[in-house]
DNA sequence: CGCCGAGTTTGACAAATGTCACCATAGATT
DNA sequence: AATCTATGGTGACATTTGTCAAACTCGGCG
């Protein structure tokens, strides 16, 4: 055989024509790249290339189905022992340091296809929140409203809860509408005040016509995340831990039966209110953190949930504390 | 080395737990095997095997996306040229025996991202609409519903209008209104008391509340569907030809301008109306076989079409025949 | 006309993946 | 207890896929 033969003359694949034909036989109709060499009459490490090249372009989608993780084991316990629509869980072994991230994927990758044109999404505020609006794949859902269930409020971590709505409003192609208010006031009379004031009381009003939600609780510990953000002090969580709580919903904090405990924060806050989560088409609980395991079993137990997303750990533990 | 060292006490592979893990790092982690099998602490025939079992069991998708067929430069130039709203072309290359089975397995892949909740798409009939309803994945659409837009007509083939817009529909999870009447009758008095027969008005009546449509062309020769499944005669077939007969849509004649053409048969035929398809949310129309080209350039004119599912072939030739 | 450089292809080699016959273990059976 | 059987795991080998430096084509340009 001579040192280098015959070199084809080259085709043209800035246009796609060629790469596609390539990514048809070798992903639909399952020929493999010496198959393919042959019926193009090109050398194997070319159908390489194109192969590279029609991934690099986005033309290959390769995931795991949902039924994967909302089929899984757990996933079922779940949906029986809370009575929930669906669950989402996400494998995880022992020593596992990353589950968070993994969970907020599953999060990101599941949520648009619980979505459907012409929803109103409420999206609560949090790191967990934000990171699933930063994980989510640019995707239109028509005609899709996101609406922020809670007041901003700067934080060091440099998220707040209107940066949480338009990420992923922005994400989904959606409009949104924002709540431009602080998420705790200083006095209750300026919260009135501002409650009363015709366009935040109008904005309050939009927010209030969502039919699904999006949202994470958090824990309530000295060094979560209600106290470190300076919603609450430390005072005032030791105050709600005495009337019993055990997490924190869109600023309020629930009981082990997910009922609102008022107390001196909710004449300050600037936030939806508890009771309007229950009985829409659809909350969707994300629970990445295994301290967030007691608040989530709450939340579910008080109504709001429908949907949840949680590794196996969390889902394990959710099940035993359950009975 | 010994020979057969440290066996593993086995898992349990029946739960799905570990083959989920597998998959995870595989698709989303993007580890390769042999680090899955470091990290899993199994050999990595394992996690072949694994990973095996996750594809039988569905948990992986491999899919070319859409836009690899949308964005295809003949897909552009044909919305440009007809003023769709889409185009959906498959590649291919000379002497390729068999585009039209990747036609109608690019339409059966298309189709449900192009439908909604609360849809209600008409099917017509036809080998096309048929072979698409076979290639669809089962994949439910909520409330969505099927409607049979030309009576039945027993064929050679063993296919009818009514099992085209079942199949569509079982696939669909779809609920379907079937017309319960043949397309054609001997005479045009029957037609006519049948269809003011009151329950068979109200099929129609049903019928006509669709807001997208599934439909291909048939061409207009001697040796064509028409004539073979016995609608038209070949004198009659004559006669439209006379009249300026280039393609059959939904049972009806029509022109190069798309335009229908009043004659012997529609008496006696009992289908939609042609005016009822156009100016729908949507018009899809598959083309595959390139003796149906010149039809299928008459349906888009006449404005019936707002998605296109075809070959390069034809492609380039409904733009050659265009200008 | 010869040379350049961007874009494309390729052969040889390296790495990753798939296959298969056989081994290990647990629980049931004799 | 010994044996059997079903399930699951494994190493050695075969096949497939990925990498990369070198070579080719083509159009422009000094």
């Amino acid at each position: 055989m001579p040192a280098t033969g015959s070199q084809k003359s080259p085709r043209q694949v800035s246009g796609d024509d060629i790469v596609v034909e390539t990514a048809w036989l070798y992903y639909e109709d399952g020929l493999n790249q010496n198959e393919i060499a042959a019926a193009l009459d090109v050398s194997r490490a070319t159908v390489v290339n194109y192969l590279q090249l029609a991934r690099e372009r986005g033309y290959v989608q390769v995931r795991l189905s949902h039924e994967a993780f909302t089929g899984h084991r757990l996933a079922m316990a779940l949906r029986e022992a809370f009575g929930l629509t669906a669950a989402f869980v996400l494998p995880q072994r022992e020593n596992m340091p990353d589950v968070g991230s993994r969970i907020v994927r599953g999060a990101a990758d599941w949520l648009p296809t619980l979505l459907a044109p012409g929803d109103r999404l409420g999206v609560a505020w949090g790191k967990t929140i934000y990171d699933v609006a930063e994980c989510l794949e640019q995707r239109t859902i028509e005609d899709l409203t996101v609406l922020q269930l809670v007041g901003s409020m700067a934080t060091p971590y440099g998220f707040s809860a209107d940066v949480c709505s338009s990420n992923v409003a922005r994400k989904l192609g959606a409009t949104c509408v924002n709540l431009h208010v602080p998420a705790i006031l200083s006095d209750a009379r300026i919260a009135r005040t501002l409650r009363e004031e015709s366009l935040i009381a109008a904005q309050f009003e939009a927010m209030n016509s969502f039919n699904k939600t999006l949202f994470a609780v958090g824990s309530c510990t000295e060094d979560s995340h209600v106290v470190s953000s300076g919603v609450a002090t430390k005072q005032e969580l030791a105050w709600y831990l005495g009337q019993g709580a055990v997490g924190v919903l869109c600023g309020r904090f629930i009981d082990r039966s997910g009922a609102h405990i008022e107390g001196p924060l909710d004449d300050r806050m600037m936030a939806v209110e508890l009771d309007r989560l229950r009985q829409r088409e659809a909350g969707i609980l994300v629970v990445a953190g295994s301290e967030r395991v007691a608040a989530a079993v709450a939340a579910i137990r008080g109504g709001y949930v429908t949907h949840l997303v949680t590794g196996e750990a969390s889902a394990e533990a959710m099940l035993a504390g359950a009975p």
